[in-house]
DNA sequence: CATGTCCGTAAGTGTTCACTTACCGTAAGT
DNA sequence: ACTTACGGTAAGTGAACACTTACGGACATG
């Protein structure tokens, strides 16, 4: 049930940039909290809900936390998606053959 | 940008036991209404959320209007997914070897 | 010890949003 | 045409939540 919490982190737009941030170089609070358009407590808000979510981790340096992606919460919102793919696909295939009757067509 | 609005669609939980919910057998709106704890209209507002997200599509049968899924909201969501996932992992390994390796010193 | 930096938490506020009931258009049956 | 089923939309309400400022604890340097 982690890609329930994993799904929620993501859908916010800040907290989707503080993740995309830490995407390649793991960053102490404050740097991530100077590139961003929030005030540094917001981003520390931001990040414990993305620990809860297993989607990043931190490690203390000195008096700085940095903070990286953990794969653990994207590995299993991978995963739920993965499965969710199949049948997905699956049940369309159902459907356009259902609508074997060309005068139908789906719209983008 | 239309993983953004599938991962909003997808965080909320109501919207995501409709979404499973047609996985595997599309369904009209009020059969689909019947089998959750909300109301008939909530479950068409939540329709239209995800039919803007590229995650259902519908066909009009008689009076009533089938959903069933879309797989290409799905698989905008997985596309991004996926290319995060490779770099998350390449970031994760750089730190775990900075943690397993003994020597090793800060300082960027 | 004292000062400065870094960060998490508390408390308060405004907005978003998921839900409700009420209403209206459409399709099929009599 | 009348009636019944189906479903989308409007309007209003309560709660979740993303932000702010203020505060306090931990670490390093003088």
């Amino acid at each position: 049930m982690t890609y329930a919490k994993a799904l929620h982190c993501l859908s916010d737009p800040t907290r989707r940039r503080v993740f995309e941030r830490l995407r390649g170089n793991p960053q102490p609070v404050g740097v991530l909290a100077r590139g961003l358009p929030v005030s540094r407590p917001a981003v520390s808000q931001h990040l414990k809900a993305l620990k809860e979510a297993g989607l990043v981790a931190d490690r203390a340096e000195g008096a700085r936390r940095v903070y990286y992606i953990d794969p653990d919460g994207l590995g299993e919102l991978r995963r739920w998606l993965d499965q969710f793919w199949d049948e997905a696909l699956e049940s369309f295939k159902g459907e356009m053959a259902r609508v074997t009757t060309p005068r139908n067509r789906k719209k983008t």
